[in-house]
DNA sequence: GACTCGGTTGAGAGCGCTCTCGTGGAGAGG
DNA sequence: CCTCTCCACGAGAGCGCTCTCAACCGAGTC
């Protein structure tokens, strides 16, 4: 249908410029050690040519790819459904592109996708991986960590509670949920209920031990199981109004499991946050800022942890610069780098 | 850090089988024309040795890559930050991986990314692109066509009336808007506000089209411009109250929107759907469900549309099988496909 | 039984690039 | 003025694969 004129070839470039093709590379990376009118003769025939260099013969001889994958397993979940990972997606790109790296999406759900992202990494199709996965105990993870492919978690393995050499970036969730639960204790409540994420997923396990660490061995019955969803949501709010109706606050496991919860507790007449505080996480925003009231939630930089996921990553493939005096020892990787949250305040605590 | 052993080449293989380089590569490209004996000679060998071919040489060779670029331009835009987008890409993603495809991801903001991404496609390291541009002055979408690559368009390109040979798909918003307005009026009410979407993207046109459709050339201070986000939908509901507070029924561009203006009813003191029925588009699922009443609104196959775009340009690319009886005239790709819509009804409406 | 023919296999030429060497010329040193 | 060094440049090998082409082999054919 198209497929018009053959793009030029370094050749034809070396040709025009009255060059050698190794003059031609030289120029075209970087240009060190070749002499000015040389260079600028160069470079104008690149331009009248439009010469782009192809990258499938550049990868052939020097066996890098300038490409990152970007595994997401189990897009049904949360993780790919909400802003969130949208977000985390942009701050990778605007880091990948800004070093002139491609991202390969590879979306998996099923086991016969597991064999075939462990296949392609193992291939050696790409430099490295970045890779999210919300299951404790998903084999995902494991799989590539044996494909031997450099490799960055997006938020803390279920299975390197800190101890093997696995570089992840997550956010503070036990320090977020610390925060949420003391705000709501400045506030002067005192029976402070917490429905959970779903504790299969670290990120929810870290907030209900956060909210443990403030909250010591309170009473067990203040702690609802939820799964991140308003309907969850919706049901340990019930059970915990008819546990406890002494209850005077809340803090929620996500955003959407709260737009749950204050959904019942209107139901049952408690205003919020007059009778009951509530709070949230996440700071998803077309959940929090809609709900009535809007909602006081725990804020992560999503972009950030995902920039941050792509510059270590990028660090380890490149063997290079060490800044000033050696930024970090040479083998010694950050095993996990965990961001900060922020309580955002609105109406509904 | 790692780089461990040199992986197995074709060489390799061939060696261990004892045949030639040229019997293996047949064999692993499907194995016509070889004999029983060998070709099971040359699989355990592969499968022993852990072979897996070098994309990069095989593309030098061949110039197909087999991957596809999916550019979604200014990700801060709605496009991409909502679940909408991660829907499409999912869809994308599985036809892209069935086919043995891969998904390079270009997110682009700004001028200079254009360029960047033109003259990345230009560059031919992939076979074709899926573009998302929603604006209706972006240069984006030109550019590429003009790189020569093989593109189809997710939802209406802005320039492209029926006319010039553009693929793309999108959904059937004026049909969907249609839908929706008679459904208002098959409920009784008769004073029909549309609240527009932003008017520099084609589906909010559409939309608008398709609300004229039905109610032609009512009274025009039933229509209200908005900008698909909840704090437009409010605006544009004050804006219709103060100026026909007789109206009975709305018809919001899209889901948040609407949401936006149902915060205004409620704050005004309509009930809704009692007093004003309220109707929205896209079928949002975080926001039409969440709304107090969940929302009424058109629904869209958006994995569908993925698949589709997918499907079409690969299809495109691949001068092959034409199926039993060439199913489509060889050069005519079919310009433009529109997916239908569906009314959900929930309680709004 | 010599000859042809369709089908299988191997040899070898590249695809476009990088990188190691070797060569030649300019400048420094004796 | 001649040699030694250093640096800019070109020649050429090869990255791992596909694909064309020639060689070969067994089975028909006359």
């Amino acid at each position: 249908m198209n497929d018009a004129a053959p793009r030029p070839t370094l050749e034809a470039v070396a040709a025009r410029a009255g060059v050698s093709r190794a003059t031609v590379s030289r120029v075209v990376n970087g240009g060190d050690g070749v002499r000015e009118p040389l260079v600028e003769r160069v470079r104008r025939a690149v331009e009248e040519l439009g010469y782009v260099p192809n990258q499938a013969a550049r990868s052939l001889v020097t066996k890098r790819h300038h490409a990152v994958a970007v595994v997401v397993a189990e897009p049904e979940s949360r993780v790919f459904a909400d802003p969130f990972f949208a977000l985390q997606l942009r701050g990778i790109s605007k880091e990948l592109t800004a070093q002139d790296n491609q991202l390969v999406l590879l979306l998996t759900e099923g086991r016969d996708d597991h064999t075939r992202v462990a296949r392609y990494l193992a291939g050696g199709h790409v430099d490295g991986a970045l890779v999210f996965s919300l299951h404790l105990d998903d084999p995902l993870p494991g799989l590539i960590q044996r494909a031997g492919v450099p490799t960055v978690f997006g938020g803390r393995p279920g299975w390197s509670d800190g101890t093997a050499d696995v570089v992840y970036v997550d956010s503070d969730n036990r320090g977020g949920a610390r925060d949420a639960v003391r705000h709501l204790l400045g506030l002067g409540r005192s029976r402070v209920a917490h429905i959970t994420g779903a504790l299969d997923q670290t990120s929810a396990v870290d907030r209900l031990d956060g909210y443990r660490d403030v909250m010591g061995d309170a009473d067990p019955d203040l702690v609802a199981p939820g799964d991140f969803t308003p309907a969850g949501g919706e049901r340990a709010m019930r059970e915990l109004l008819d546990r406890c109706p002494g209850l005077d606050a809340v803090f929620a496991a996500n955003d959407l499991t709260a737009s749950g919860a204050l959904r019942v507790l209107r139901e049952r007449g408690r205003r919020v946050p007059e009778d009951v505080a509530l709070i949230g996480f996440d700071d998803m925003l077309p959940v929090a800022e809609q709900t009535d009231p809007p909602l006081t939630t725990v804020r992560q930089d999503i972009e950030e942890m995902g920039r941050l996921m792509a510059r270590l990553l990028l660090r380890g493939l490149d063997p290079s610069p060490a800044g000033p005096a050696g930024a970090a020892p040479a083998g010694a990787a950050p095993a996990g780098v965990v961001l900060p949250t922020t309580l955002v305040r609105r109406a509904s605590a």
